[in-house]
DNA sequence: TTGAAAGCGATACCAC
DNA sequence: GTGGTATCGCTTTCAA
């Protein structure tokens, strides 16, 4: 079923069926009506593919994110997407699982599909890679990893801020003995964060004491990093995770482990996505605008957006510390 | 950048280069390895409208469901996504948020698309839709709703065998005043369940009273429909929540009611998702095997797939109870 | 206001 | 083994 089925039977030319069909140029109203209904009757529904082959432009962007199972990314995925679909727009998403040769291999593929635009939501990179879509043409937003230039935009949020809030505020609550738990380490932006949390702790005045442990992202890591934690022996009256998403594990193991939360230990997150109020207890955590990260995304990709100097800009987010009831003071000093 | 361009570097015809990409048809090697070369240092990727259009295979799968944000759904949609680019494919996403008539519009874009096969995995449905899908030329998999035909296949779960069985349990138990939470009631679906509720409730023997409230699907939603269950004056010692999702907000505002779980109230989720294990307490559930779901999807929609004969059948799930932290005896029988 | 025809960038068949 | 070319379904001039 194609537009000269559909020409035929209005008995037109598929030139004033497209033009219909695309409200493009002038067609008679009879025309138009007589075109739009037999469209009906035949369902007729017009390939995408060989439109935008004529056409050109394919009002695709690529969506591509280290973990959606994480709402943190899913967050973003949908705010992009969202923005997308008001204004026309259709998106693809791909997932990397936080390995930098699937960015890669998943990158291509939408350059394949000739997308209008690409957000890499990811935490992993590849230097080749960078250079390859800075000389793309093809605007591009990263968050978390690159460097803004000609076609790239970049959002960062700035971690090491919002850790050292964290580190600073259990610190005047008393705390001296620390956990970390992380993920990835090996990449830049994840082994980042944890180095800003050393340097925070190191920057505290008095005596304290640290470890760090790192799993796979989820709360099954989180629970796994927490257990190592624990089994080294320092008793952490708080642990800070590196996001939401792990704090959840965190919490379970140190329930596991008959250790209240606040009053045995503190726990913090990071992102503030929707589920940390429903943890138990509700966590403290640090906020970062996902949806405003998400519209930010889509106006760097296109210029129809709101913002119209968007485009090869680098946007910096100073996050904030949300208190919730996973923090408290630390029961007794040892 | 297109086929010509590399013909053109690579002094043979852009047929060869085409077979080279495709590795269809015989080429000499030391050919072979110059168009390579070429394709390499031209970073060039192939257009996969203008290969689709030419080819008549899209190789993309549409995967539609009603809620993304619900780890349910993205469970299945995962497992779709994994077996697709395990089987060179590609996979489309759209979110319903429960509408028919977006999923209707949904349908159509995909169409657009020339998707190869179409997972619906809704709760919502329009007649005049089914209808449409039914005479089109598409194998299609519905999850939840309409039923199987030539070119459409069906997955169902047994959804009123696991609230009887839980509602069982929990009678067993002595609980004689239950609560139910559900979401968008208007549609058939989700009405059965709450049905299914109801009727299970009448065939206790003994004197029982229930409730039922509903919100939004989610976790805030949950919370609000417990809200409004607790008003009633009904004071349950049991709430079924229709999901796992929604359950995660019925244990927060029964904490908020300083109500302890399973002490002064029992709570149970449905779906078993990940994060239902780390919920406080620990859900009960029932198990809806999310992934053996997408591998069926799959299996259905690519006849490539293992099962070749998956094509316009009816699968039935009979889902499972698992028993957690969350259920008890009720504290005083009154 | 409408139609004819030239691409868009691949695939695949048929010669050579 | 390789090259020429019809074809996929649509958009978009250019004439009529």
């Amino acid at each position: 079923m194609n537009l000269q089925d559909v020409a035929k039977k209005a008995r037109v030319s598929i030139a004033t069926v497209s033009r219909v069909l695309n409200n493009a140029g002038p067609v008679k109203n009879s025309t138009r009506a007589r075109v739009l209904k037999i469209v009906e009757e035949l369902k007729y529904h017009p390939n995408l593919y060989a439109r935008t082959l004529a056409g050109g432009k394919s009002r695709t962007l690529g969506v591509i994110v280290s973990n959606l199972e994480n709402p943190f990314f899913l967050d973003i995925f949908r705010a992009i997407e969202s923005d997308a679909h008001q204004h026309g727009y259709e998106v693809l998403v791909a997932n990397t699982d936080y390995c930098a040769r699937q960015l890669v291999s998943d990158v291509h593929l939408m350059m394949g599909r000739r997308v209008t635009g690409l957000a890499a939501i990811v935490s992993e990179m590849e230097p080749a890679l960078m250079k390859e879509l800075s000389e793309a043409n093809l605007p591009v937003v990263f968050y978390d990893v690159g460097t803004a230039g000609r076609n790239i935009s970049n959002i960062k949020v700035n971690y090491p801020k919002g850790i050292q809030k964290t580190v600073e505020y259990l610190h005047s609550l008393g705390h001296r003995r620390m956990g970390f738990v992380g993920h990835h380490t090996e990449l830049d932006p994840l082994l980042d964060r944890k180095k800003s949390f050393i340097e925070a702790m190191k920057r505290c005045s008095g005596h304290v004491e640290y470890g760090t442990a790192a799993d796979r992202d989820g709360p099954a890591g989180g629970q796994q990093a927490t257990r190592q934690l624990l089994e080294t022996g320092l008793r952490p009256t708080a642990i800070i995770a590196v996001n939401d998403f792990m704090a959840l594990g965190v919490l379970r193991e140190l329930r596991e482990n008959n250790l209240r939360v606040p009053q045995d230990v503190s726990v913090t997150g990071y992102d503030n996505i929707r589920l940390s109020e429903f943890a138990v207890p509700p966590l403290t955590t640090v906020n970062i605008p996902r949806a405003e990260i998400g519209h930010l995304a889509f106006n760097a990709l296109v210029p129809e957006g709101d913002d119209v100097h968007a485009q090869g800009r680098e946007f910096r987010i100073t996050p904030e510390l949300v208190i919730r009831e996973s923090t408290a003071p630390p029961r007794s000093s040892t």
